[in-house]
DNA sequence: CACAATTACGAGGGTCGTAAAAATG
DNA sequence: CATTTTTACGACCCTCGTAATTGTG
């Protein structure tokens, strides 16, 4: 059986040229190196060098075998490392979600439920989803509209109505709803990362300038602390709290409010029963 | 560094079901094969093996990485394989010939110039030639014709008369010179292996029936004490010796006379230069 | 009780490093 | 003379086998 240490030395003596510096990048002493060497020799039954007097070079027989070590070696580091990721995987739920809302009570449920692996949970856009679900990087995926595909095994998981958020002296603070158009062109403050709900901002409020935050904290802090209107939703304020200051108008445009689809692949509808059961 | 030999312990496992089974195939003892199997474990940093209180299993990882690691082992395997037909091809001159009398020639003329190198010759069809010049299976071909391509270097290297060798009392011993139509429908003695000239059997004595000898020594055994005519050539007489009590009838066809052809890659005429040389 | 996996411990083989030798530009 | 390869020798580590242990059907 051939060795990988010593072919590993052999790439190595290969990249430097000669057996001191290969020895020193290998931490290993000349002699060692010189005589693995002539093991490699002996083991593949053929010479790989050419042997001077104070000079030691590959041959062509050397030249040919680094090409394939390099290769062999490449593939046995990718063997651990599949093997790992194979493991990592295994031991991970993969959540795939349009916008954070439905990770809220995913993510809890599924730690619960499934208690020795890790919930790995990602916002991306429906195309990424539905291939990530296909190609196995995600388990589940959560969607705002039902696919109606017979490979999917699908459930409604939650709803989630938009309101506006506005200051107590906004102009439409007493109204009881609002639409989109009655405030497009009105700057607003907005968090990053709101998956699905991005096509407000460029579809129903195009005329609108939008002050980005991604840190959740900071957006709290900056809309008490302003007086442009901002986006909240029910379910945000039953997970993520209420500030206190500001009116709530919904929004009544039928795009504010969306139903949450829960899917997984009909093959793997059994592993995560419990979780469809549960909602 | 993963470690080739546990790899190949794991696959004899799989293979077996057991660690006392593998142990045995592997002339090894159980616990060591125990042991390694948790050094596999730990060096992968994942777990193999779902182990019961007097059974031991492949789990999920494990059967992952057992593909994984049949693929590595065929790998390193092959490694070897090509490496030694890799030195041996660079130690060996093969040489391809349309028909045996070019290399009676080459073959001494290759061993005096290259005495470190094996010389191999093979008879073999026109495509198989060409192909084989093309994908580094020969490194020299002698054709019948000059293919005129700009990717090969050609010189001619020798011509070969066909004649009839007829019995002193055939119908036709004294003729000065005979077709291939005269004879026609006469059966015949033969060699095997006569390459490019087997035309003359298909093509030229349709109607002839021929009785074949693989063996130089039988086939010139059998021309002495047969009175059937065969063939002989005038390279043939020249390596081989004469019949003396056969009568030779040169064959008037233009077919029956050969140029050969040698060929070798355009960039490996520098190689070969010595052999054209010396044509 | 037979069989399988694991653990403990001592023996043997292999690989390494130090040091010396040989050779070259 | 500096650099490089090779060889000799002793130390150490690692892997193996034997044997005992634990647990199951």
């Amino acid at each position: 059986m051939i060795n990988l240490n010593e072919l590993q030395q052999f790439v190595s003596f290969a990249d430097c040229g000669t057996l001191v510096g290969a020895a020193a990048v290998l931490h290993l002493s000349q002699s060692a190196l010189s005589r693995n060497m002539r093991n490699l020799e002996k083991e593949l039954g053929i010479t790989l060098f050419v042997r001077k007097k104070n000079r030691i070079e590959l041959n062509e027989n050397g030249r040919y075998v680094l090409n394939l070590a390099k290769s062999l070696l490449a593939d046995a580091a990718s063997l651990s490392a599949k093997a790992q990721a194979f493991d990592r995987s295994s031991r991970t739920i993969a959540l795939g979600v349009c916008a954070p809302a439905p990770s809220w009570v995913l993510t809890p449920l599924l730690s619960s439920l499934y208690p020795s692996k890790l919930i790995q949970t990602e916002i991306a856009g429906e195309n990424k989803l539905l291939s990530g679900l296909n190609d196995g990087s995600y388990q589940l995926i959560v969607l705002p509209f039902n696919p109606g595909d017979e490979q999917y095994f699908t459930r409604a998981c939650s709803r989630e109505h938009l309101s506006f958020a506005l200051p107590k002296d906004h102009r439409c603070s007493g109204r009881e709803s609002l639409s989109f158009a009655e405030m497009d062109g009105e700057n607003m403050l907005l968090m990053n990362d709101i998956g699905f709900w991005n096509f407000v901002q460029t579809e129903k409020l195009p005329n609108s300038h939008f002050l980005i935050q991604s840190d959740r904290f900071s957006f709290n802090e900056l809309v008490r602390n302003s007086s442009l209107p901002s986006f909240t939703t029910d379910l945000a304020k039953q997970y993520l709290g209420i500030n206190d200051d500001r009116i709530e108008v919904p929004i009544s445009d039928p795009e504010a409010s969306v139903t949450y689809y829960l899917l997984c692949l009909k093959n793997s509808r059994k592993a995560y029963q419990a979780l469809f059961n549960a909602l």
